[in-house]
DNA sequence: CATGCGCATTGACAAAAGTCAATGCGCTGC
DNA sequence: GCAGCGCATTGACTTTTGTCAATGCGCATG
């Protein structure tokens, strides 16, 4: 490249103020410009990349990564937990670090809504005591009667005696035999006034679920097997809240949905903060489809997971906008 | 450590800041802290190396002096101080631009051989953080126990925190009492490892030293009084990684040099760029001892030590080819 | 359980940086 | 040679950032 004068003065205006850390009037002064003009070289300078301003991969890979995330989801927060060989199960750690976000989230006064999980059953059991005042935690979603251990109304209990708070049960189970019955179950009054208050929580903590074989809606006895391989059929990709959701994070149109009393999707999206807890690897495609849906606001994960779904994203990026991938 | 919320949020505020460009307030807003409180952040984390800045070095170089010191001398890339009037002294601008310029040419993965001296730990000192990765800086001398400031092992070991890289230490005194333990010394397993490892270096940073009453070889103890007088008497001009060459920049028989466990100067001229930084003027005659080495292929020193080399060189010039002189 | 200590956080003010219309200067074309 | 154009530069003003004393909060200690 020429020798251009002109660049020399941007370049030593942006090593005096960048790197000798001088004040914009004192570089004037130094070159013997004006304070604006000092300003104008070192926006050129920025822009021409003479000066690099980055922050941190590295170092920070894990904090990298959330942010990434966040941008790409468009969420408030995602916390990573993995990556530095601290435990040999990263996946281990999950419940640990979502207690302790939940608890954060978790501010006097507040109306917190929990589903139901393995998962959060596990962070309830890691979750510290804390004493809130007039906390109410509620259930996103009807009972299981079964004798499985992680029913929807322990997780409630559980969660509301760590915060000292209210935990109020949903006098309904999850599913119905009938969808005429599950109607009339819901304009029940009693029903009727738990589901409207879903929609007034502060606060949400939940999972997504997997439909497989050995998912949890199978293993509760929820849902039977020949039910299950009809829904995947019809598109059924994930559980939120014991209802199915297909691929795109959409409320599925179907037979054992209709019979269910849990929290309408739109209620649960009403609450302000939504907290989301990923475990497993296995959920990599029901968590994909909960995002679509926009069910969460907030999210703990694993930083392999993460890095998958970074990965897709910017496979999806890329497919929408080819150009860019060679830049 | 797992779950650390402090430093979470000062990641996320260098992010939202440097990264997406929002202002100080906004991303008080968005994290529903004060501003004042953001504004700490950002310095935490510039100070932490969590955010980098670095400008160009191409200021330093656009000169027609470095221009000709680097075909007089046969050099990749000369930087050149001074001369503009930016600083009161020259000198001390010499460690930041060292740093600068060093930063530039690690690349990652590189293997870095970094010698000692009171310039480069001032180097090292100057550094900015930056993340590369898969980079190992190792010595180039052994060590010194004393306790004397500026040690070679600080010297890496700063520079290798500085770098995110791995810092590998001689496990070697840098001189020893008998030329018989030395050699014993260099043949043990290790210490030849660590050796043989040098001429792998992709990139050596180093300094030339003098041989005067105040010189660092004297300071620290490595060398007495009365040897210096000797040593001097027999042609020694310069000290290159720890050990001491003549006018001709050629490893004085001396010892000395034949107690000291140091990298071969065959290993260090077989790194392929190698960057000497020239601080004081008093290192004249050392440098162009280094210089008839041919021991480095990049230099960072002042312009009014550059001056003298090209009058210098101009002189020999004229001296073989008088012809020239009048043309 | 009260007390004191230390550190994080904040509000308010001072300093610095960003912006933009106005000006000046050099260059081109007539 | 001069008018017109475009771009660099600047002063004055606004916005943004840095700073610091005051405050509050949690934690450990007596």
């Amino acid at each position: 490249m020429a020798y251009r004068p002109a660049d020399q003065i941007v370049h030593k205006a942006a090593w005096l103020y960048y790197t000798h850390g001088l004040r914009q009037d004192e570089v004037a002064q130094r070159l013997n410009i004006s304070r604006a003009s000092v300003a104008l070289y070192l926006r050129r300078a920025r822009e021409a990349g003479i000066v690099n301003i980055s922050t941190s991969t590295q170092l920070f890979r894990k904090d990298m990564m959330a942010r990434r995330l966040e941008d790409a989801l468009g969420l408030e927060t995602v916390w990573l937990v993995g990556e530095e060989g601290l435990t040999q199960d990263p996946a281990a750690e999950i419940p640990t670090l979502a207690a302790s976000v939940f608890l954060e989230m978790v501010k006097n006064g507040d109306r917190v809504g929990v589903a139901w999980g393995r998962t959060v059953y596990a962070i309830a059991d890691a979750m510290a005591y804390a004493d809130r005042q007039g906390v109410t935690v509620v259930e996103l979603c009807g009972n299981l009667g079964s004798p499985y251990s992680y029913r929807p109304d322990q997780c409630t209990m559980e969660i509301a005696r760590r915060l000292n708070a209210r935990g109020l049960n949903f006098y309904a189970p999850l599913v119905l035999s009938t969808e005429e019955l599950a109607r009339a179950l819901r304009e029940e009054p009693v029903v009727r006034e738990q589901l409207d208050g879903i929609s007034s929580c502060d606060l949400a903590l939940f999972t997504v679920g997997t439909l497989d074989e050995d998912s949890h809606v199978i293993k509760c006895g929820a849902l039977g097997l020949e039910e299950l391989h009809r829904l995947k059929k019809q598109g059924a990709t994930g559980v939120i809240a014991g209802q199915i959701i297909d691929a795109e994070g959409a409320w599925l149109d179907c037979d054992y949905n209709r019979r269910m009393i849990s929290a309408d999707f739109d209620a649960i999206r009403a609450i302000p903060r939504r907290l989301m807890v990923v475990q497993e690897d296995e959920k990599f495609e029901p968590l994909l489809a909960a995002i679509n849906g926009r069910f969460f606001t907030h999210l703990v994960l694993t930083s392999g997971m993460a890095a998958r779904l970074i990965e897709h994203t910017d496979a999806r990026a890329n497919e929408h906008e080819p150009a860019k991938a060679t830049a």
